[in-house]
DNA sequence: GCGAATTACTTGTCTTGACAAATATCTTTC
DNA sequence: GAAAGATATTTGTCAAGACAAGTAATTCGC
């Protein structure tokens, strides 16, 4: 399929040009909105997904970062300034010496229901008014984005 | 073993959540593509943008502002370092003397058409197959999500 | 015209993202 | 079973985004 009619004037000014900034906008928006509400509990959007995701079960910072939007060495980190909170604890593997698995502290589970309620409020406010179907024309489209974006390799 | 099933808990972990996740990514993978196709440039994403759009004419940091996705202090600092690869010079205002306006340099303005050039790549990659309808799908639906985020303030 | 708000920009601090390099520990392969 | 390669995690460094606070210059309100 040829690409056509994509940006014939081209430049980053113009056209198809507004939709990486967007993106961004977009993005920036939904972390920003989900950062806000999660002040109140002392968390950031990262380490409340971490929180979240630790709620249903320890996990190693590799799997963390299967599931997070950042690599390994974020992940490192954003678990030290949990620990740093008492929120969470490492505790050593016992297969595999290398690995390291993050466990919720007591202090950090109770964060995990307000968590997910402040997570869900957000998703309905940002995707209000979306049908099922839009969300998954929305969710079909970005996929072909990243398909195009990470070569098949 | 342990670890069972991520969540069906609902929540973070189900239907609308992969959005969030999804466009994080695929944001990721537009600036990382980007960043890279710059490094024979020895630019970034956002310095590339600055650089550019100043090829059109000196510009504020105000006016830049509003152009890229970031604040002032961001491109205070993005100029800043613009400025100590010898690409942009700062010049005082005549009729504002709060003001600045950033002017490429020669070796700024030599890179701007391969700035233009990758960009203009690096846009086709992305939207490879994608139809003009395509476009203004995404396109609103970014919007509706934006609307959405940022309340009418 | 003068002091109070406003504006443009800068600086400081924290968090995050990307990538390279270092360390410790498996796993393969011979 | 030991060397060679792969893996899990950490640390270092730089670029960015967000936000607060500071400075200088302009505009407003009276």
């Amino acid at each position: 399929m040829a690409i056509r009619r994509l940006a014939e004037t081209s430049h980053l000014g113009t056209e198809v040009e507004g939709m990486g900034r967007l993106l961004l906008r977009v993005v920036r928006e939904m972390r920003r909105g989900f950062d806000r509400s999660l002040e109140e509990l002392g968390l950031t959007a990262q380490q409340a997904e971490i929180l979240f995701r630790c709620g249903a079960g320890e996990l190693t910072p590799k799997q963390l970062t299967n599931l997070l939007t950042t690599d390994n060495a974020g992940v490192t980190r954003l678990v030290d300034r949990l620990e740093r909170k008492g929120l969470v604890t490492r505790h050593a593997s016992a297969d595999d010496r290398r690995s390291v698995t993050v466990r919720l502290t007591r202090s950090g589970r109770t964060l995990v229901p307000r968590v997910a309620r402040l997570g869900h409020a957000q998703r309905r406010r940002l995707f209000d008014g979306f049908s099922a179907a839009e969300q998954e024309q929305l969710r079909s489209l970005l996929h072909r984005i990243l398909e195009n974006a990470e070569p098949p390799a």
